[in-house]
DNA sequence: AGCATTTGACCCTT
DNA sequence: AAGGGTCAAATGCT
């Protein structure tokens, strides 16, 4: 039996996205009439990073595009919390090289409102793909409790990120970050699988803790530093993400005699890392 | 059953 | 008119 048609429900004119804007709500701005300069009015800032699934915010898929010129399709974002708590929060993302991993521009429009997590810093990116120089080290931030999808996928994220930190010429320090105690979520297109992710709090998520127990990294992999973070104890999302990987360079970091040990980020950023 | 995602259509901007 | 952004019914998943 054929598929029936697709009916689409005609917008009156002069109404965009129907009066008051999608779903009813209004512009954050005081909605000019002058509706063609509407998309220049928006507040966006473009991000690169590796994992553009994976930002501390709960995003709902809504579109994807095939672009003219671009070898693949843009995919359509906004916030979940949306018609909860008004956030107009929205992302677009656009996968821009065929590397391994891949690398994505993700473009931002408007803040959070919904207060569900801190936006992104754009001063905090991968770099352009730029691999850190020789000696660096790169914090390569994840979540160790975000999601609640199938457990093959986590296998397979727990392999793209192997891959990924395995490539990389110079050492990785990977910070964990323990979001157990949030209620985030994280969107996910089908086609890309997320993040390793637990119902259980604190699992790292790059190579398992099986080294000494004395430090709270592991270095079980001659150029990878596992580490766990409590991200409850800081701000740190105030200007890192989950899937943001900054780098920072020299021995900027020190051990305490508790085990825990605190790392200078720059950018005015210091961090205290927990035993677990 | 409820919710998220997919996908073609519609509409706006350039 | 072309390209891009969003809508919303259909579909899929849990």
């Amino acid at each position: 039996m054929a598929s029936p048609p697709l009916l689409k429900r005609k917008q009156q004119p002069n109404q965009p996205y129907g009066q008051g804007g999608i779903f009813g709500l209004s512009p954050p701005e005081p909605a000019p009439r002058d509706s063609r300069k509407r998309r220049k009015d928006k507040h966006t800032w473009i991000k690169h990073t590796l994992t553009p699934y994976f930002d501390g915010h709960l995003w709902r898929k809504y579109g994807q595009k095939v672009i003219k010129d671009a070898p693949y399709p843009r995919l359509y974002f906004r916030c979940s919390y949306r018609e909860d708590r008004r956030c107009l929060a929205s992302k677009l993302v656009q996968q821009m090289t065929h590397d391994d991993p891949p690398l994505y521009e993700v473009t931002y429009t408007y803040e959070h409102t919904c207060n569900a997590a801190p936006v992104p810093a754009p001063d905090v990116e991968a770099g352009d793909d730029e691999r850190p120089a020789s000696g660096g080290l790169v914090l390569s931030f994840g979540s160790s409790s975000a999601g609640h999808r199938r457990d093959e996928r986590r296998t397979m994220q727990m392999q793209e990120e192997r891959q990924q930190y395995h490539q990389s010429p110079s050492p990785f320090l990977t910070m964990n970050l323990d979001y157990s105690n949030r209620s985030q979520q994280h969107a996910f297109p089908s086609s890309v699988p997320p993040p390793a992710t637990s119902c259980s709090p604190s699992f790292p998520i790059v190579e398992s803790s099986s080294a000494s127990s004395s430090t709270p990294w592991t270095d079980d992999d001659d150029d990878i530093l596992t580490w766990d973070w409590d991200l409850s104890a800081y701000d740190l999302d105030e200007h890192l993400q989950l899937g943001d990987h900054a780098q920072f360079s020299g021995s900027s970091f020190s051990w305490k005699p508790d085990g825990s040990a605190l790392a200078n980020l720059g950018m005015g950023i210091e961090v205290k890392g927990v035993t677990f």
